[in-house]
DNA sequence: CGAGTGACCGCAA
DNA sequence: ATTGCGGCCACTC
């Protein structure tokens, strides 16, 4: 199944998920791009979240290292900042336990 | 409308 | 273990 069958492109599934992100979790790149049906497309998630609306939490995406994203809006002090303040222990430039924070939509929304 | 870039991921050497 | 390259979609010039 396609995104366009559904006539949604990446980039409004990528803000419905990102949105989703339930505070003191995580989703990295791939994941949410492997939920759009595109698990290549990682880059284009990075792409859509620096041109997205700042309302959402892109704070909470990261990527598979649990590192935190390079061109932030502030720096990467400042998304490790927000993460600590929802729970996330940030060691360095990495989250502690990433693995353990990823959180996964439930299956139902896989078909939005 | 065409080409280039990008906050990444996964594999091969 | 580290380094290098390809791939995908959307946005900007």
């Amino acid at each position: 199944m396609s995104p366009m069958d559904t006539g949604i492109t990446l980039n409004e599934l990528v803000y419905s998920l990102v949105a989703r992100i339930p505070s003191g979790r995580v989703m990295t790149y791939g994941q949410i791009a492997a939920l759009c049906g595109s698990p290549r497309a990682a880059r284009i998630v990075g792409g859509i979240a620096h041109f997205g609306s700042e309302e959402l939490p892109w704070h909470r995406v990261v990527n598979k290292r649990g590192g935190l994203a390079g061109a932030f809006p502030g720096g990467r002090s400042a998304q490790a900042q927000l993460l600590e303040a929802e729970g996330v222990s940030v060691s360095a430039e990495s989250i502690v336990g990433v693995d353990s924070l990823m959180w996964w939509p439930p299956e139902s929304e896989e078909q939005l």
